[in-house]
DNA sequence: AGATTAAAGGTCAATAAAGGTCAGGTGAAA
DNA sequence: TTTCACCTGACCTTTATTGACCTTTAATCT
């Protein structure tokens, strides 16, 4: 497993263990995982992301620290997929809905099999299409998914 | 015996003596048969398509794999897959999928969920494209959530 | 208070470490 | 002699890792 999986995973882990947000240092967990520091910013930019339904803070200095928030499911939903509906040229890449379908497993909203489903049907291989429109219907195909999802009569 | 035959032999030998998925390296495995690694690339799309009964994932980069996962397609799942396949150039319009989709809730092979999650996925509002493509863009929907659903790592 | 220094974290470009694609070659069988 | 499965290597794309250099903030020293 590769240095940054770890890294994610340990972030991860220390979340569902402490709560909703973490503090941490950016060093000293580099330390730990014996890396150089920016390796952790590397996770933090592709793993961590508002898509992805996370924030991350900083300060610097001494006494420096990072935070990592997990959002709501409702927190997420508002700042990234409802930007889409609004902006529609923008389109959704296939790293950011991979992301939202691994948080919307991990937090138990869809199963393992609605999972696979839905992460095969994005993928790019099954969306050929030429690239800026395949990012919009990404978009549009989540965004009919989790309408289905919200119905009240399932 | 061939090259590529060993290699299949390999491979689906690791897969019933480990269990439904294995994950591996392209130059590993390479490495081991005294090959090119195109070579795997190959053996994969030639003998472990879906419709063989097995699908392949990969990941590049640092950390990278070759997941091999085995699919078990029941009788009725294989036939409307076969249909799929059948109109793969032609595509498929919304009503056919609409039918298929009903009767594979009939038969309780996808939940009430997934039913209405496919649906309107398929639906000609989500995708909206230009119309020879847009029943091409179904059928290969489809048989991605088929596929998905014959997972055997469910 | 103001200047200096130490202690964080941030950015970016270069490089490494995978896997993917494709055009062409070979050889045996139809 | 044409076809088809198999095999190879050159080149490409994606993802991860590293290190040099930069900015911000707190603590310390006149």
């Amino acid at each position: 497993m590769s240095l940054s999986r770890r890294i994610e995973e340990y972030i991860k882990r220390l979340l569902t263990e402490t709560g909703d947000a973490i503090e941490l240092q950016r060093s000293h967990l580099a330390n730990t995982f014996q890396c150089v520091p920016s390796q952790i910013n590397y996770v933090l930019s592709t793993r961590f992301t508002p898509s992805q339904g996370y924030l991350v803070e900083s300060k610097r200095g001494g006494g420096g620290y990072l935070r990592i928030i997990k959002l709501s499911w409702d927190e997420t939903m508002a700042s990234e997929a409802k930007q889409v509906l609004q902006n529609e040229n923008t389109g959704l890449e296939q790293w950011e809905v991979e992301g939202m379908l691994k948080r919307l497993y991990e937090e138990a909203r869809i199963t393992k099999r609605e999972y696979f489903i839905l992460k095969s049907i994005i993928s790019r291989d099954t969306l050929q299409v030429e690239l800026p429109q395949r990012d919009i219907l990404r978009a549009r195909i989540i965004q009919a998914a989790l309408t289905a999802l919200n119905r009240s009569d399932l």
